[in-house]
DNA sequence: TGGCAAATGTGAGGATTACTCACATTTGCA
DNA sequence: TGCAAATGTGAGTAATCCTCACATTTGCCA
């Protein structure tokens, strides 16, 4: 029972396949179990996504979708991971180069508007984030990514602002980076035009925060 | 059927009693079973809370249960609108008064301490608003809540700047709110220092904003 | 190449739980 | 007192997640 690759999701704990697919065809019939619950959440959210419905659409029996999923959070979690994989890069990339004000402003004003952009057109992205309060596991992912960013984020200001307290910074670009997610999801939750509103003035009001001392 | 007094829940609209109670005996048990759910929210969080449990701790039958809440969201709903309308009272009081900068500044740091007091001691609160993102009548509330919330801050800061631009100040107000809220959400879940940190932070922040114009 | 263990595939059925409904009881009122 | 409306009941229905005993396929080695 020990060494085996299996790591059920418990409680609110993190659940990871039930089984790592090892051979080619099930790596394939995995990527279209994943593809097939991202259609339907993408239609209906994620809610409303049934297992069997992720199966038939996937061309797989239900129980080879329990195969490799241990529940139907872990399908979400597996999803929401290679988001947060993605966009971690991305945001490492766009700080890890700044050095100074102008620097900063230009590329977190950047960054501000690529969340946005994203969240508007990415339904899934969406559906997955809103989900992020209610479930644990999903909880500490978007903790642990927020964190991982705002890690990004601290380093840039311990270059411009070597003199200050660090672990200020640390809680100002943690604060930042989750008052950033919250005006996003502000900002769909309402028309489009507030919704720009909304976002301008988190932009402005973080930038004021980040830059002015 | 027109005229009467159900009013079911649909899709993501709110749900309102299925039938208002009318005698006294009825409106005792519809607290009692206010009093079972808010109780067994306490103690497992509202996903866990189950309707027979609930039913058999307010000492009613299930199907008298379902006579007054069309389901389960209504009850979690019902709950949730009793906060906001103790909540939104509290804080109407706090800021009608507010004429220059030093009281807003008085007003609005005991609010966010008082908020964050009643985040840390209330579970059934923080689990109601934790499901907020999930549940679209929910979100609703809270929304309308926020924007309600917000209109008191509006008021304030059109009278201590009145040549701002209204719908700016209005756009100001109600990301301050929100992002509170969301400051809330992040502090509880983290450990309580960092969390007196964050909470700190974000007074800081939003002080910035709403006086340094 | 044959054979075998491990990996993978299957879907009927178990278990849970929100919710319904046909019928019983109680209450307010003329 | 009688009766209609309000209220109370809980076995039963439906929907859905997930399991499990068994079938099939694959990789691998003698």
């Amino acid at each position: 029972m020990e060494g085996s690759a299996v790591s059920d999701s418990q409680d609110g704990q993190i659940a990871s396949p039930r089984r790592a697919p090892s051979q080619q065809r099930s790596r394939e019939r995995v990527e279209r179990m994943l593809a097939a619950a991202s259609a339907l959440i993408a239609e209906q959210g994620s809610d409303a996504m049934r297992m069997g419905e992720v199966a038939e659409r996937a061309g797989v029996s239900i129980g080879s979708l329990y195969q490799f999923f241990p529940d139907k959070r872990a399908i979400i979690w597996a999803l929401a991971e290679r988001y947060t994989a993605e966009s971690q890069a991305c945001i490492a990339a766009a700080l890890a180069e700044v050095n100074d004000a102008e620097g900063l402003r230009q590329a977190f004003s950047e960054l501000v508007d690529i969340y946005y952009r994203l969240f508007l057109a990415e339904p899934v992205m969406r559906d997955i984030w809103s989900g992020t309060q209610a479930d644990k596991a999903l909880r500490e992912l978007e903790l642990a990514d927020s964190r991982a960013n705002a890690e990004f984020l601290t380093a840039v200001l311990k270059r411009l602002r070597p003199s200050a307290d660090p672990e200020a910074l640390e809680t100002t670009a943690f604060l930042i980076w989750q008052m950033g997610e919250a005006a996003m999801r502000l900002a769909i939750s309402v028309d489009r035009q507030e919704g720009d509103r909304l976002v301008a003035a988190y932009k402005r009001m973080a930038l004021r925060e980040l830059l002015g001392a």
